[in-house]
RNA sequence: GCUCCUAUCGUCUAGCGGCCUAGGACACCGCCCUCUCACGGCGGCGACACGGGUUCAAAUCCCGUUAGGAGUGCCA
């Protein structure tokens, strides 16, 4: 394979958030439409903060949304002897030195400094690496790097504003900047595509990667071209927070988004496509694809538009797919998964799947998350409960409301014929005869067996509830308002 | 503070010197359709942050100002 070489290097720090989710699927997107490889690179360094089940929901929320890798996951602490090695290389060639100020040390002493950090106060002290020394990188003085930015073009940082930042802890645990460079050099990384809240850090990890080049051990690698993707941002333009946003994509999955609706969303957080609606079949943006097209301020992260996206996707849907991805909701004990915490609002054994033959497609246009299924069919598999203030309204304190509900129940007994078509006649007859319009009769109707005010269109649900259990709930309604 | 990034409708964006009295989408508002709610259709509201240049011509190029944001850990 000589395409581009991508990865997606997450750590596991929670579960899985939205924007590593559009950062892995840009990597995703200009891989897969650059003949490139899309390598997962688990980056658990910090053991004091990894965790396992972290790794595996990362892993699996990936494989929800579909985004497929070629190579991994890797984890960078099973890269740990590698690591050391470079850590060795670069002291060999006089790049580190050890200190022995703890972090605390450096920022009291440094406090009033007008250039923060470190104050290289170690550097030519020639420290014997300890348990209490940490190993930092010998910044030069002058020069600057250049990161080139796919995106955003060629950026220069002068190197006078670097500190000498720390490599290897005291405790031998090595750090970001150096495993991050050394595992992506190994890898043969291309492109290194993340979020533009790395781009400060660019020019440590270019310039180890540039140290390591004169060792033998490990080889001239080409720095790699950056993409910094503008962040993802809250109405306060704000970086996403994990404590103050919904950031986590097994939320949305719990509330009922489709992954394909979701992948589309995330696609036009900072990027659109040039041809054709916004709303499109991944395959066409794979095509479309280009790093130079990706926007270079913050992206809203728009949950309206999100909602919008979703209602689009579940209605395009086939009935039987729909009813698929609709499972969880109505029969979660017969579900591969179930949202958290959920419970249908009904008894399981009362639930009838027949119900859905007629009603799936009416309900299916009027969701816009799965979530919010159960509430629109709940009525068929148990009794309604309708608030006061809706009863009083349109029932109770309504004379012409009440005659209809009798006169439809009188009708029902009577051996009206029992399908939509009818029944609609019906109550538009019977509203009638009262002086409403279908709009005013169907209410008290509705009400009384639905429950609600809104819903699925009645009379298909009248049909499908069944002559018996209709006339149940009417009768129970009228009984309550004499 | 310092470094870096960014700046078109409320939001996401198209625009890469003339096609722009700035196009689309979401949201919002109206009308139509209609048994409720949706869906759908039609229409409306609504933006080039500011100031200098460059040019015959700038939303588009340059500089500055202002405003946002990110980074500034022995986290990643």
């Amino acid at each position: 394979m000589t395409g581009p070489r991508v990865r997606f290097a997450p750590s596991p720090t929670g579960y899985f958030h939205v924007g590593s989710a559009r950062t892995s699927l840009f990597n995703y997107l200009f891989a897969r439409g650059h003949g490139g490889t899309f390598i997962l690179r688990i980056e658990d360094t910090d053991a004091s903060r990894g965790r396992q089940e972290w790794t595996d929901g990362i892993i699996s929320a990936m494989n929800w949304l579909g985004l497929t890798y070629d190579e991994g996951p890797t984890f960078q602490s099973h890269n740990a002897p590698r690591h050391a090695q470079a850590a060795e290389a670069l002291w060999a060639a006089g790049h580190l030195y050890a200190c022995d100020c703890t972090s605390e040390v450096v920022q009291e002493r440094t406090k009033g400094n007008p250039i923060p950090g470190y104050d290289g106060r170690c550097r030519d002290r020639q420290l014997e690496r300890g348990p209490t020394t940490a190993l930092r990188f010998r910044v030069p003085d002058e020069g600057s790097v250049i990161v080139r930015d796919q995106i955003r073009g060629d950026i220069e940082f002068q190197l006078a504003n670097y500190e000498d930042f720390v490599v290897l802890r005291s405790n031998g645990g090595v750090l970001y900047p150096l495993a991050n460079a050394v595992d992506d050099r190994d890898a043969k990384m291309t492109h290194i595509i993340r979020g533009e809240d790395l781009l400060p850090t660019t020019p440590k990890q270019i310039l180890m990667w540039e140290a390591l080049s004169s060792s033998p051990d490990f080889g001239d690698v080409p720095v790699p071209l950056y993409a910094h993707l503008p962040l993802l941002v809250n109405e306060q333009r704000k970086k996403l927070s994990k404590r103050k946003d919904p950031v986590s994509v097994e939320s949305y999955r719990d509330e009922g988004y489709l992954p394909q609706a979701l992948v589309n969303f995330f696609s036009l957080c900072g990027w659109s496509p040039r041809e054709g609606d916004e709303i499109q079949p991944i395959e066409n943006f794979i095509a479309q694809f280009e790093l130079s097209d990706v926007t270079h301020s913050p992206a809203f992260f728009d949950m309206a538009k999100m909602r919008h996206i979703n209602g689009e996707y579940v209605r395009r849907l086939s009935v039987e797919e729909f009813l698929a991805a609709a499972q969880p909701w109505l029969q979660p004990e017969l579900s591969e998964w179930r949202p958290t915490d959920y419970e249908t609002p009904w008894a399981p054994e009362d639930f009838r799947p027949e119900v859905l033959d007629v009603m799936a497609p009416l309900v299916q246009e009027r969701v816009t998350v799965l979530s919010e299924v159960p509430a629109m069919v709940g009525f068929f598999f148990r009794r309604p409960e309708m608030s006061d203030g809706d009863f009083t309204k349109t029932i109770a304190s309504n004379e012409g409301a009440k005659a209809v509900l009798a006169d439809v129940i009188a009708a029902a007994q009577s051996g009206t014929n029992w399908t939509s078509d009818a029944l609609h006649a019906l109550v538009a007859q019977i509203g009638e005869n009262h002086g409403m319009n279908l709009r005013k009769s169907q209410a008290p109707v509705r009400l009384a067996v639905t429950g609600a005010l809104v819903g699925p269109p009645l009379f298909e649900s009248l049909e499908v509830l069944g002559r018996d259990e209709v006339v149940l709930r009417l009768t129970a309604a009228l009984e309550r308002a004499r």
